[in-house]
DNA sequence: GTCTATAACGCGATAGAC
DNA sequence: GTCTATCGCGTTATAGAC
């Protein structure tokens, strides 16, 4: 989508919406809300966007689509699980540290997509599908200890799902180490001895 | 609590909401959508429950009173802190396997609450201030790694937190299972050797 | 591109009959 | 305890002036 350059009003919209959709949840935050957020009337938004459902959708699609396209070519490269999975960690805290309030709105408010929902669940669902695949290979490479792979991935997706809560509480600084330290962590209990 | 018996209707209109708030989210469900459930008319409702709030408050409360009543249980005993961590862990999992819907709720609308909202936050930060302070015992009598509190928390927590997600497709063989799996799992990546 | 005015509808909640 | 009828307000979205 890098052609597709979307006008400036328009961006500024979808950033504070992200931002008291975040705050609020989407359901909560009406139009007016968000016109009162620009300085302007409500009805002046619709110069710019279609519904407030587009707004959502361009919001979370965002995101989903990055994780894609993340899973995409970590799970091409010629390495070995360990290091997809450390990549995968990376990715998540990348995305997490740039558009924290668009990964709290995937995960909160996906449910309110119209359009698009089951265009979003068939990411979600390709994007969980690759994660267990490279679990699963780790296993069978022995790099991974012989547990059960969904009881692992589950470990793994509900705290790398969880970042935007903690991510915007924390510097840059902590953010770098994060991301030495959550690997560690996360693989530590798994990796085989 | 054990002495306020509710009446069955009640009882009732909140089983259903609790379901119904799960599915769609507390501010997208009507107060028609809950009567139908029930097959009255929404009026009808009012002689049970003073407002929607109530309802959302009720079901929140009561998962939130669950886990400080545990975490204070657990706290007071004089046990290492690696199974204080465990019998933490075993809790999620009771509460999650007997009232997903509630616990979903509590992750996913507490930010709709408007009476109780000051008394769900107190809880909440109780509770996570006696997990952390758990974690930092462990690591001062060298049980656990010495790795930041904060990291370990976050991990477990958001793990354990996402529960509700998980738990509902499981069959009861399987939590059972999960009960063994979860601990070793969890802990293994931070327990010193 | 923003405004005022308003359409068309859904919301939580109440009053009062039965 | 459930019903019908309704109040008062908030919602998304559109029409048309400027």
């Amino acid at each position: 989508m890098a052609f597709m350059c979307k006008s400036n009003r328009k961006q500024e919209i979808l950033r504070h919406a992200a931002r008291l959709f975040k705050e609020k949840g989407y359901r909560a935050v009406s139009m007016r809300d968000l016109a009162d957020a620009l300085e302007i009337k409500a009805s002046s938004l619709y110069n710019h966007i279609q519904s407030k459902e587009e707004i959502l959708s361009s919001i979370i699609l965002e995101v989903a689509e990055e994780y894609a396209q993340g899973i995409n070519q970590i799970e091409k490269e010629t390495i070995s699980s360990i290091e997809k999975l450390k990549k995968l960690i990376t990715l998540h805290i990348q995305i997490a540290s740039k558009n924290s309030n668009g990964m709290a709105i995937v995960q909160k408010d996906w449910v309110h997509l119209e359009e698009n929902l089951v265009y979003y669940k068939q990411l979600r669902s390709d994007y969980e599908s690759k994660f267990h695949q490279i679990i699963e290979e780790g296993i069978t490479s022995k790099e991974l200890r012989n547990a059960h792979p969904e009881t692992i991935a589950f470990n793994l997706l509900s705290t790398l799902n969880a970042l935007y809560l903690w991510i915007p509480k924390k510097s840059n600084l902590d953010v770098a180490q994060l991301k030495v330290e959550l690997p560690v962590l996360l693989l530590s209990g798994i990796q085989a001895d």
